[in-house]
DNA sequence: CTATAATACGACTGATTAGTCGCATTTTCT
DNA sequence: AGAAAATGCGACTAATCAGTCGTATTATAG
């Protein structure tokens, strides 16, 4: 990888009449139908502009290029899980683990909707993933989940909780997502979603207890280094 | 998604003289360099031909597309990660948990390097997953953590410990696959790694003692294994 | 109502690329 | 050596697509 290009991926023009806003919205709903139902390989500006029954023009006047509307969609649906998920980790009326288990099946479940058009926004990833915007986005979940390790995980220091949490969240993304790729029926998700849950709870539970970074207790710790 | 082509993507000849031999090997070579070096993106046979020293009518003498250069690529990958990874976990001399541990060590550090032609190899995705031969890769893996897991967890049931185990692989494969792609220190992959072999562990320790469905109260159980 | 700005349009351009095909070169066979 | 087969070549084709620009349409202001 040499040419890594950071292009403007932000509006090119806000919408300043009624009509050009519903425009707006009418593209990033033809966007989804394209993806979903072409995938990313044939998602082109003019397919979306046909879709949503406006002219390519019209698209540039409010998308400076094909990776703004990707993008877009994209950090949308990061928008929705991050409050979510919040709002899951956050009810403190429930037992930290069984906030998890909540957790995963929501997020696999939801992950499994509409997986066509997740799919093909992966495949597009190379477009707009390099974009500096897209960083930004996963700092309120990052806050979100290292407040619940505290909750969760109060005996771990503070590394070792950052890095679990951090993990755990990871882990869960790329898992859900590599799991919706082919189509699941519903007692196919619960018992992945159960058996993920599983392996999260367990990790967890274990963080304080028994050491986090050497070989378990028994086997002498002979460690390779470096 | 709508039109999958499953083209052809095996060999259109067999190389029958020397020095067709060299330039296939010339041209996979070569793309691994592209890939390396230029990205998915701008992946394109010219170049391949270019950087590998022949002519584009030579390399579609022996590939039958651009799609199978990169399946074989991938493929070759495929092999020689099946092949590490039975190696470690069929080593019975040690203990289930701490080949675990091995494992992920190793393949994670393996994943780390090369991370750039992975990475590029992965966007690509889109064009070789859905033919045939992909699938048949994964087989053997399967079998070998089949056996794995009998040792490793031998109170759970068979469909726990074929969930468990197919769950470990996936997550190794994508959470190591994400990890890579930002470039890391030995310190952050060592790190990474031991939380990651934790997770595992905790989990397969944890696989016949505790309900795998429910929630649990409080504290672990004991994980010890062997 | 007219002038002016905002919005929408879509044909067009320039660039890229996968894959082909007829011909040249090299190897093998007799 | 000479013929025949295998291999190698690269200019070329047909297709696709991102993004532009001059013009037409519509809304707003005066």
């Amino acid at each position: 990888m040499s040419a890594r290009k950071p292009p403007q991926i932000s509006s090119r023009k806000l919408p300043q009449q009624a009509r050009s806003s519903g425009l707006v919205a009418a593209i990033l709903e033809a966007a989804i139908q394209v993806l979903a139902k072409e995938g990313a390989a044939r998602f082109t500006t003019a397919r979306v502009a046909e879709r949503a029954g406006v002219s390519v023009g019209s698209v540039y006047q409010y998308f400076p290029n094909k990776a703004a509307i990707l993008f877009k969609l994209q950090a949308e649906e990061w928008r929705r899980t991050a409050e979510t998920l919040s709002c899951i980790l956050e009810d403190h009326k429930k037992p930290p683990l069984e906030r998890m288990r909540i957790l995963v099946h929501t997020f696999i479940k939801s992950e499994c909707e509409e997986a066509d058009m997740r799919v093909a926004l992966n495949d597009a990833a190379p477009l707009y993933r390099d974009a500096p915007e897209a960083q930004e986005a996963k700092a309120s979940v990052t806050l979100t989940i290292e407040g619940y390790m505290r909750e969760a995980a109060p005996d771990a220091s503070d590394a070792a909780r950052a890095l679990a949490g951090d993990l755990v969240l990871t882990t869960l993304g790329v898992v859900g997502h590599d799991f919706s790729a082919s189509p699941r029926s519903a007692a196919e998700i619960k018992a992945y979603s159960t058996a993920l849950a599983d392996m999260f709870c367990a990790y967890i539970s274990n963080l304080g207890s028994s050491g986090s970074s050497t070989a378990e207790k028994s086997k002498p710790r002979r460690q390779r280094a470096t």
